[in-house]
DNA sequence: AACATGATGATCT
DNA sequence: GATCATCATGTTC
């Protein structure tokens, strides 16, 4: 994925994100999945980890767009965001929940379980579904490696929006996209429609 | 002490 | 099937 087509914007490159594909070579498998699913977090947001500035966690994030932020989350999860705007913006895209395209059966056995719909579908779920963990922090995901970026594979349906989830601070603010009629989606229903 | 989560089991409709 | 409470667990500030 070329980074000057990638929005500026954080809020732009999250919607841009939505049907964009997520490819991870793992020894000789190549696991692909359709992103259906996205949040901002900006700069002046206070659900931001980049809000307080930037620390040895977080410097990803100061990056130009299209690089990997790899953190973990309740002590036993990692998340994945794709760095947003420009150097030293402070901004990334959580990547909540992709839709399994190919490699199935190795997502399966990283998982441990068999259910496509529940593989990829939550930040935590889709690194596990993918091998994803913090060696993977600050990689450029605009070039094919281990994890990157490709174009879509079908057209995008309609975009849907609605607030972020499981936040306590800025839980009101309409940052969250995601492919309407997915039944890939985390969250609850009425986030869904 | 809080946390950008998920698995599980209870209690509903 | 939906929704909710509970808890496991490590890092950050």
């Amino acid at each position: 994925m070329s980074r000057a087509r990638m929005p500026a914007s954080p809020i732009e490159l999250a919607r841009y994100l939505i049907g964009k594909t997520l490819m991870r070579r793992l020894q000789g498998a190549i696991l692909a999945g359709r992103i259906v699913e996205t949040e901002a977090y900006l700069p002046e947001d206070p659900a931001s980890h980049s809000f307080r500035g930037m620390t040895a966690r977080n410097a990803s994030m100061f990056r130009v767009r299209g690089h990997a932020y790899v953190y973990r989350i309740y002590g036993m999860y990692w998340c994945l965001n794709v760095s947003a705007g420009t150097e030293h913006e402070g901004a990334a895209v959580l990547i909540r929940a992709v839709e399994p395209l190919a490699s199935l059966d190795t997502m399966r056995a990283l998982r441990g379980m068999d259910d496509v719909k529940n593989l990829a579908r939550g930040p935590g779920r889709l690194c596990q579904a993918f091998a994803i963990d913090d060696t993977f922090d600050g990689m450029d995901l605009t070039q094919p490696g281990r994890l990157y970026l490709a174009p879509a594979t079908r057209a995008r349906g309609e975009l849907g929006e609605s607030t972020r989830i499981g936040l306590t601070k800025a839980s009101e603010s309409v940052l969250r996209f995601y492919e309407r009629g997915s039944g890939f989606l985390s969250g609850v229903a009425r986030l869904n429609a």
